[in-house]
DNA sequence: GGAATAGTGTCTATTAGACAGTATGTC
DNA sequence: GACATACTGTCTAATAGACACTATTCC
């Protein structure tokens, strides 16, 4: 996915602008949310940043929890996406089929050293049989339960980044198939119904549900079924290039 | 909306980074689409890049047609969302009631100068009685009809990026009261409702886009009606805090 | 009264939700 | 057969769309 930049670089002092001092940059990142479920619970990956003695004014918040991200290395990565997501691998050993990108947030005072923004993505991930691993300047890396991770004081504005993340998925879970993305690639019908019950918080009518994800069109049936003490279930998995398929109604109850 | 920065910088050299080359910043600009409805077609607010003879690599893309923005201003911009609003008013003369943010776009071959990301927002909003004014670094400022716009070759990436951000709005129509920001603050249903078979290119049975715009509980009837040669029509405003509601449904037909 | 647009009423088709009932496996 | 979970069928209520109808203004 990483290809080498291939632009001819302008010394900065000669780039023109209307802005009377563009040579004040600010500083540009990226951040990743991974949400997973686990243990049927919402899950947050999150990493606590390293202690670096000597380096609290160029390396804030040493030993807080934060995003998985960092400053964007325009020799390394040859797009934003493609920097969300070495740093994930970089810090986490993660390596996420997809990215969605979440939004943009920027001023002057989120970080204490100077002007900021960050681009953030995020994901929905099947956490089963993943190898984290802290990496670069991680102290520690872990899955924290939803309802304990917004208590945390994150680093940064990471809290109130999470809270948007957080809303922009309990609503798309609303009217969207994006959560099957939580789940391995073959599934039962009646695990992904789990799955929506768990980010929205209240139980859904079986029924409803099946005729609504089968006539969304948006699954195959698998070869094989789930087996169990009990009947077995067709397992299922996401058609090709449909991850994230519009409903055309919202969820009533 | 803008207040002065008040962040300590700390010295570009010292910034810790695990990144090998942090210096090596990205330029970082803001883009702002505004779309508006007029004389019954979707328009797009576009400026012509100023002609600067000698200064071809650091300001590229002269001559050519772009969306409204510009490199940020840490001195000046306290947030992202100020330096769009503050590039509008420069280069157009326009203040507009609300922006919201539509996608990041970075890489290192969008720009010819150097590896730069971009942030950008949109708005919808009434175009009457504009008074549109080219400002720094622009030759032309003009609403163009979007079937033409999309035909043109936009400096940067600004032919994909107004792709993109076409598509957010042809979707938002679907199931959003949005494109009630098209309108000035007090509007008919009549006129609503010709928004909306403008953007989504087809008409709308009038007893149910009533029944859907009332029963979404987000306009009040206004003190007003409108007049004309006919029946006079009442008056609606959008609800305050109101101006972006979603359907619980998309259209069907 | 005619023209024009605003606004309403009624019927039908679709479908989400409720919930009971049936199916198919293990033990 | 007991059980557990998978899956389906049927009924009801809500509502979007179709479309005809009524209302109110100017001329």
């Amino acid at each position: 996915m990483s290809s080498k930049p291939k632009t001819r670089t302008v010394p900065e002092e000669t780039i023109y602008s209307d802005a009377p001092s563009a040579a004040l940059h600010p500083l540009l990142s990226v951040d990743t949310i991974i949400f997973s479920v686990i243990g049927g619970r919402l899950n947050v990956l999150l990493v606590k940043r390293a202690f670096i003695p000597g380096k609290e004014l160029s390396y804030p918040f040493q030993g807080k929890w934060a995003l998985v991200g960092g400053l964007l290395d325009t020799k390394r990565d040859a797009s934003l996406e493609d920097a969300a997501l070495r740093r994930l691998l970089e810090k986490t050993n993660l390596r996420s089929p997809y990215l969605e990108q979440l939004q943009s947030f920027g001023n002057a005072l989120r970080d204490p050293r100077k002007w900021a923004a960050t681009v953030v993505y995020f994901a929905l991930i099947a956490a089963e049989g993943l190898q984290l691993q802290s990496g670069t300047s991680v102290e520690e890396v872990r899955w924290w339960p939803i309802d304990d991770a917004v208590k945390l004081k994150l680093a940064f504005d990471h809290s109130h980044i999470l809270e948007v993340a957080l809303h922009r998925l309990r609503s798309k879970v609303e009217y969207t198939t994006l959560p099957a993305n939580l789940l391995p690639a073959e599934f039962t019908l009646s695990e992904l119904q789990a799955i929506y019950e768990i980010i929205l918080g209240r139980s859904l009518d079986k029924s409803s549900f099946r005729k609504r994800v089968l006539s969304a069109d948006f699954v195959d049936e698998a070869r094989n079924v789930r087996k169990g003490p009990n009947r077995p279930a067709q397992l299922y998995r996401i058609k090709p290039g449909r991850n994230a398929v519009v409903f055309p109604r919202t969820f009533y109850s």
